[in-house]
RNA sequence: GGCCCCGUGGUGUAGCGGACUAACAUGCCACCCUGUCACGGUGGAGAUCAGGGGUUCAAAUCCCCUCGGGGUCGCCA
């Protein structure tokens, strides 16, 4: 080792120790008969001196040293002067005289800050991603991401749980996201596929008999970007032989809340986890993956707006739709403008026509209300009566402002959904430094694609059906309830997982509902009906999203800031400059010829 | 593919029709400085205001297009 210390390791018991260190000029301060360097390395940052008189020749040298240059040094850990302590820096009581210095390498300057944590473009963070690392934020976060993924190897290890790798060459599957592919030399015009997810892999475990698998899994789709999504991921995988719902989700939970109790203290968080229907999930938050860190629940209006004469709500209803509401505390007073931006929100999420009321403040009581204290875009299609009824749902009171959404049940739920997301937001509604876990159960386990006409699974079509909900399967497939379960946190999904199928015939008969021929289902899921006609186990399982738990327990806004090399929105390694073509010997052997447009 | 937002010295920002010969902070370079720790002081270099086109007597500023980036809808079994 060309160092005998860590600088951010060494501490009063260490004064008199002949040290050797190594690591980057993080900061120099030249006071010209001496000179101050703050030397960093991995675990910190210590200051080292060079005094002219008792060492000149390093003295001399350190004259060249820019921030960022890689340096050794010789010295001895000597106490600070009285007085010139630094009580911010947990090295603060000592300092290192520098007897001999060695430069180990030069440095240009930095395109931007890495002693300061500055906002700094994206683009260039990427460029320069070994740069970026080198920031206090991102090491704390690349560190914290290793300590929670030891935890997770150890927590599973000692209930018995084998880590098993599973191929990232397979092949492409007909559902789901869409798929990278790679092409095979050796077979013309075939290709591998990236695993979505090892799903079929860790169930062929199961049947393999190892009972208790876990992975850290890669996962790659070949979908557009999001701030908590790119294409390739990283999960926890896990798989259970002989295990019910309840076994994977106390499971999770137990890791979960060990997990932050463990390494994240200062978080609050609420056990045992509550479990939300998913139909209520809908219908309180419009969304699977509600953020119950605050309320502002909707509420359904339609039964006391079923005569009204405002066209936009009788036709909603008239359509099968509905109308939802929620109360937005003391924005009563909201401006023309900023009513506007919230309508413009709403038909972002594909809900037009907000109508807005709001509650005049001087109104004590909702018993008293009179239209004059009611201002609303619909006022003149309101009755006071209806008003008092939806603000009593509603939970209003003088003051507030109500947010009315009428249409199709989806897109009503999902556009104030992401009116009630943006206003809790907006007014701060969550407390800081709480972690809101939520299991979402009772998932249908179909859904009905309005454009392709036929039945797809909510999730994935190796769930089981609930079992009294067998006799359903044929006849109303809608109806029929899936063992699936996700697990939320903060209104993000962080993972899902269900109990599987495990006999052929069913699998078969759920593929046949997904319309799928015979024929077809022997080609491409024929390996995994095979195996269960073999003595499948019940089973079943959960994945974690590793990405976007760190990013939520690290308070970062996206899952590129808990990834070492991550891609941009536009699915490019800003690093590296891919995707990057590549030479035509390169595509032949691939049997590839690119399309000349 | 749609919508919204952003692009000004290395970095972060200000300027939002004329007083801009583009400001501030920091970084960079040189010199001074023996107890600093975001050291301090003096001086200096550094910007075709993302690119192109237009409107105007006059454009960093207004309009259009392109490029790059971020957010989001679609998409994500």
């Amino acid at each position: 080792m060309l160092k005998t210390h860590s600088c951010g390791q060494l501490r009063r018991t260490d004064i008199g120790s002949q040290v050797v260190l190594a690591g980057w000029v993080h900061r120099r301060r030249d006071h010209g008969g001496l000179i101050f360097i703050d030397l960093r390395d991995r675990e910190g940052v210590v200051q080292i001196v060079f005094n002219p008189q008792k060492s000149p020749e390093p003295y001399q040298l350190a004259d060249e040293l820019r921030n960022e240059y890689v340096i050794r040094i010789w010295g001895e850990v000597v106490l600070r002067p009285e007085g010139t302590e630094n009580p911010a820096l947990p090295t603060g009581e000592i300092e290192v005289l520098v007897e001999r210095m060695e430069i180990l390498n030069k440095a240009e300057t930095p395109p931007f800050y890495i002693n300061k944590d500055v906002e700094v473009d994206e683009n260039l963070r990427l460029e320069y991603r070994y740069l970026d690392l080198r920031r206090e934020r991102m090491q704390r976060n690349i560190k914290a991401r290793h300590l929670v993924v030891n935890f997770m190897r150890e927590f599973l290890n000692n209930k018995g749980f084998l880590e098993i790798e599973t191929p990232i060459l397979i092949k492409s599957t007909p559902e789901g996201a869409r798929d990278y592919l790679v092409p095979s030399r050796l077979y013309p015009g075939s290709f591998y596929a990236l695993p979505q997810s090892p799903q079929q892999l860790k169930q062929l475990l199961m049947v393999a008999g190892f009972e208790k698998y876990y992975q850290i899994a890669k996962c790659f789709r070949d979908e557009d970007t999001r701030a908590d999504r790119q294409p390739e991921f990283t999960q926890l995988d896990i798989e259970m032989s002989f295990v019910e719902e309840d076994d994977v989700m106390l499971l999770t939970e137990e890791l979960l809340t060990r997990l932050v109790e463990g390494f994240f203290p200062d978080y609050k968080l609420k056990k045992p986890f509550p479990r939300i229907r998913y139909a209520e999930a809908m219908a309180r938050y419009g969304s699977d993956k509600p953020d119950i860190r605050f309320g502002l629940e909707m509420s359904d209006l339609s039964d006391i707006l079923v005569s009204s004469s405002f066209p936009v709500f009788s036709r909603s209803l008239a359509n099968g739709g509905c109308i939802k509401g929620i109360a937005l505390p003391g924005c009563g007073d909201y401006s023309r403008r900023s009513i506007d931006e919230l309508t413009n929100l709403a038909k972002d999420s594909g809900g037009g026509g907000l109508v807005t009321i709001s509650l005049d403040k001087t109104l004590n009581s909702i018993e008293d209300l009179t239209m004059s204290a009611v201002k609303s875009s619909a006022a003149r299609y309101l009755a006071v009566d209806e008003v008092r009824l939806m603000a009593k749902r509603l939970g209003a009171s003088g003051g507030d402002l109500i947010l009315i959404l009428a249409g199709d049940v989806s897109t009503v739920n999902r556009a104030l959904g992401a009116l009630r997301l943006e206003m809790g937001r907006r007014l701060e509604l969550a407390r800081p430094g709480e972690l809101a876990f939520a299991f979402v159960v009772d998932f249908p386990l179909f859904n009905w694609n309005q454009e392709l006409g036929r039945w797809e699974s909510m999730h994935h079509p190796f769930t089981s059906p609930r079992e009294e909900d067998l006799s359903l399967l044929v006849t109303t497939p809608e109806k029929v309830r899936g063992r699936h379960y996700d697990i939320v946190l903060n209104g993000y999904e962080i993972g899902g997982g269900s109990i599987r199928i495990h006999k052929g015939d069913l699998q078969r008969e759920v593929f046949h509902i997904l319309g799928y021929e015979d024929k077809e289902i022997d080609d491409l899921f024929g390996h995994l009906i095979k195996a269960f006609n073999y003595g499948a186990p019940p089973h079943g399982g959960i994945a974690l999203g590793i990405d976007r738990l760190l990013m939520t327990l690290l308070g970062e806004e996206t899952i590129r800031d808990v990834i070492a090399f991550p891609k941009n929105q536009n699915a490019r390694d800003l690093l590296f400059g891919s995707p990057a073509p590549v030479k035509d010997e390169q595509l032949k052997e691939l049997h590839l010829r690119l399309e000349t447009s």
